[in-house]
DNA sequence: AAGCTTCATTGGTAACACTATTAGGGCGCG
DNA sequence: CGCGCCCTAATAGTGTTACCAATGAAGCTT
């Protein structure tokens, strides 16, 4: 959603092919990828094959050896943080693990995120947060889920870019995958619930009054909530 | 120290030195750089220019576009994550910055990955962490600091891997960036404090019995002490 | 077991054709 | 006269081919 690549070049078409099926596993750690291979599979040159080898290189998906050819890494050696990366395997088998893991990130980082910006946000983004808040709310009742999430995806985007931490602002694009991903795999409620709601409203009311200890316990609510009903999802073998 | 780039590879030593200059702010966000002129810079073939842009774009530093050139993105796109970008931003001007979100992130993240470890840490993995303590305590004592700075990485390495979550695991790197960056830059004790250490002893004692909740103060504890600390570090003007 | 040879495969270079993008000029229209 | 549209040309990156160098794993030799 937040951070498409570009599908007008040809290395990023192969990138497309070989990184989602890496991904997935289906390559088993320590299988060879020649690039002459990966070459003709796509019919493309020996060049684009190398600069999509270099980009998998990069995210630790593989190594490239002379003599050898390009390797599968373990998945424990990849970069899981890579946007890319984080796409590719919500769109493969293990995407319920996944989003648990992504879940668990979120419940970690958004009460801390949302004391801070309490804490360091301008007194303008402070207060705008209500404003979003209130279009929530309406959007909520109006019962437009495409609408609504959007809406929580900003919501919750700003909180991390107002926490005055790079690393906190650099989970916006996995928040919004996160919670795009529930949505398309069904794991939301057809309404948003009205507690939730609440919860929001006291997060936006708590860091516009400056309050990081209420916004850090309010939203500490809200992804808990969010942990317990993934975690009953996977335990009815729901899917 | 723990994910070294192979230098041996020229598209590798040119990446070495452009990365780290996009990433300490020598480039203007929109400034823009040509492959030709790159290719001129360091003395390499326009082929190996291109790979290491395939890397930095992939990376988010940069946009590579037909007619324009090579353009820097601004700092709040970049993928931040990236171990690499991480090493070079701890190398660069702005270093402490990076070292306090990091650390924020840390303080985020550990305790809930102790509380993980110990609901889901296998009984071996989770008493071999006492064993572990144990030499931490010996160490410390001794008065090794570069001995002792390997356990203590070692340490939470494992706690994070033991707490079945990919993500955070993930950040095992991070950890030890930032441990090692604290010991390098001088903002530790000359040796442990023995209330930290107490404190470890009780977060390898808690996960061993399967305290989730006791692993989790214990930890919080600890990573708060080095937050607090690096902010008196801040505000006294230290450096 | 140590060292040597082989050779598949990546790493690097060069030169060229193709293509996308955009700046600017010219043209027509209001 | 001025505005907007379209065409053209210049300027990058993109993709291809061909070739040689360096590497290092595997097997062979001694």
């Amino acid at each position: 959603m937040s951070a498409a690549p570009d599908h007008r070049t040809l290395h990023n078409r192969v990138l497309a092919e070989v990184g989602p099926a890496i991904a997935a596993g289906e390559y088993e750690p320590g299988s060879v990828l020649t690039l002459d291979r990966l070459a003709n599979r796509f019919g493309v040159s020996r060049t684009v094959a190398r600069e999509a080898v270099r980009v998998l290189e990069s995210m630790r998906l593989v190594v490239s050896r002379p003599r050898t050819g390009v390797t599968v890494r373990p998945p424990e050696e990849w970069s899981v943080y890579d946007p890319q990366l984080i796409r590719w395997r919500l769109a493969g088998p293990r995407r319920i693990d996944q989003l648990r893991s992504l879940t668990e990130l979120r419940a970690a980082v958004e009460p801390p995120a949302a004391a801070f910006a309490a804490r360091r946000g301008s007194p303008e983004e402070r207060s705008s947060l209500t404003e979003l808040n209130g279009r929530m709310v309406a959007t909520g009742r109006s019962g437009d889920l495409e609408a609504f999430l959007r809406l929580d995806v900003e919501f919750h985007r700003r909180i991390l870019q107002m926490s005055g931490n790079e690393m906190f602002a650099g989970l916006t694009g996995v928040v919004s995958e996160v919670l795009t991903g529930r949505t398309e795999y069904h794991l939301m409620p057809r309404q948003p619930r009205p507690e939730a709601l609440n919860l929001h409203t006291h997060v936006a009311e708590a860091i516009s009054g400056g309050l990081a200890d209420v916004a850090r316990a309010a939203m500490r609510a809200i992804v808990d909530e969010v942990v317990a009903a993934l975690e009953d999802e996977e335990t009815a073998g729901g899917g």
